[in-house]
DNA sequence: TGGTTATTTGGTAAAATAGCCAACAATAAA
DNA sequence: TTTATTGTTGGCTATTTTACCAAATAACCA
């Protein structure tokens, strides 16, 4: 690997992996719908609240979401909706295994 | 989060975290252009083949990769050129990113 | 067969992640 | 001003990930 190959690369991975957790992924699916604050966010996951911030801000340290404060209340959303294509990626790779998978059995 | 979202979100992220890596990433990018042998793109690499193998099958369990035996070497290709699309999108957040940064320079 | 090359697997130590609790900060309400 | 409410941060432990080395496996060649 270039020193250059071995940057882009870092750089990709840090936001791959920003995403990659299954709270995280729940929290991109969530603000698509609509912007939510941390607390309903904790609920709706049901951890502890640090917990949820953590994960919070390592998405917004990728630029993944950004956050607005109102009142005593942080509102968390999507920093661009090309965000949520990564599910619709992730989505085809299951379906494209399962399908491998259904044409292996047959075999 | 219900029994089911939780599932969901596990399952994508599985496959996110598989990626989530520069040097899985820096393998799906190479394997693009064409099927690489496990020594070939240690070479390219630059880290002991016992590595780059784990890297391989943590692709190849994730089912982003698939493999093809041709006498001793193992040869590496795509699953799917979906898995590439994963790419497209990251570049996007990256470049929203810098744009994002360059407004805020702006103010 | 014996040796050589290519790859995978097991072991291990170091580093990174994740989750909870407690403490702190900021804003709103009484 | 005191009291709640909402979030963030620091500290700690447990778990996971990663990388290398060494050993085992597999397939080819002399």
């Amino acid at each position: 690997m270039t020193e250059e190959e071995k940057k882009r690369s870092e750089t990709r991975a840090r936001i791959l992996k920003a995403l990659a957790h299954p709270t995280r992924i729940f929290i991109v699916e969530k603000l698509n719908e609509k912007s939510y604050c941390v607390c309903e966010l904790t609920a709706l996951i049901g951890a502890d609240t640090s917990t949820v911030s953590k994960h919070l801000s390592v998405l917004k340290n990728a630029g993944l979401v950004i956050d607005e404060k109102k009142g005593t209340a942080v509102y968390y959303s999507l920093a661009c909706n090309c965000v949520l294509d990564f599910i619709g990626c992730v989505e085809t790779v299951i379906r494209k295994n399962i399908e491998r998978d259904i044409r292996f059995l047959k075999t």
